[in-house]
DNA sequence: CAGCTTTGATTGACATAGTTATCATCTCTG
DNA sequence: CAGAGATGATAACTATGTCAATCAAAGCTG
């Protein structure tokens, strides 16, 4: 494990976004990188470049990620930075206050998500609170 | 374009109908390409590549245009040829209103999360939770 | 007519997307 | 333990997106 933590440097955290979620969804479906290499015809090396956010997908690549884990393309776009509207709700949504329950234990008690999902979830929230 | 008449637009048909439909709707906005450059921030040499399909633009590059015409994400996108390949028929499923947001909440709360990593979050979950 | 401006197109250089081949590490077998 | 297989990461390379500079043609103005 690289411990590449600190970043803040080359990607914006959206590409960084997207990586995570491309990830979580592949780990989802039980894909290794080359699995999903071979569906989406894309190289397992870039594969897993996009995926830590060192590039930035163009459309036919992002269409066949879409189409080899069963999304659609809508939640790919939008991960992607294709805030299509309303990017203001979280503002708001802030003012909730912080209850004593973390989110990793919110995410370990919800009863709506199987391990599998649970333990993406974690990693990927491990991978952006991580230091 | 030396002998082309560039008037009637008898062209090549089909095959560019991003470029085409990108070209129409700056000329119907009496925008020159290098006014649209400006507005763009893509340079009108690259434009005018795109607009007679010897490019295909990037996402950010397909998004700034959108803008500047004026145009819904999705028109450009469908006229580059993105036209909802996963047939996803569950894409009016979401509206179970259910009230369970108790893990929605916790990311949303989170104050070692950015705005973008809260997005990106908030859709893992939302799509391991709808499907 | 000469000169100025604006238009879309082209060229050559550079930046970024994407590939093939290889690597280190881990996990199985035997 | 050795070796086979799979996994994710890296290196070196090729293909393509993108820009700055420049061009020829068309529209003005005096």
């Amino acid at each position: 494990m690289s411990t590449e933590g600190n970043g803040s440097g080359r990607w914006s955290a959206q590409v960084n976004a997207l990586g995570g979620f491309i990830r979580a969804q592949r780990q989802l479906a039980n894909l290794s990188l080359r699995e999903m290499a071979a569906m989406t015809s894309v190289s397992n090396a870039y594969l897993s470049q996009v995926e830590r956010g060192l590039h930035q997908p163009s459309l036919k690549v992002l269409r066949s990620i879409a189409d080899a884990l069963q999304l659609s393309t809508d939640q790919l776009l939008s991960q992607a930075g294709w805030a299509r509207a309303t990017e203001t709700a979280e503002d708001a949504a802030s003012a909730a206050g912080s209850s004593t329950v973390t989110t990793e234990d919110a995410i370990r008690a919800d009863p709506r998500l199987s391990a599998d999902q649970r333990t993406a979830l974690l990693g990927v929230l491990r991978s952006f609170v991580e230091g």
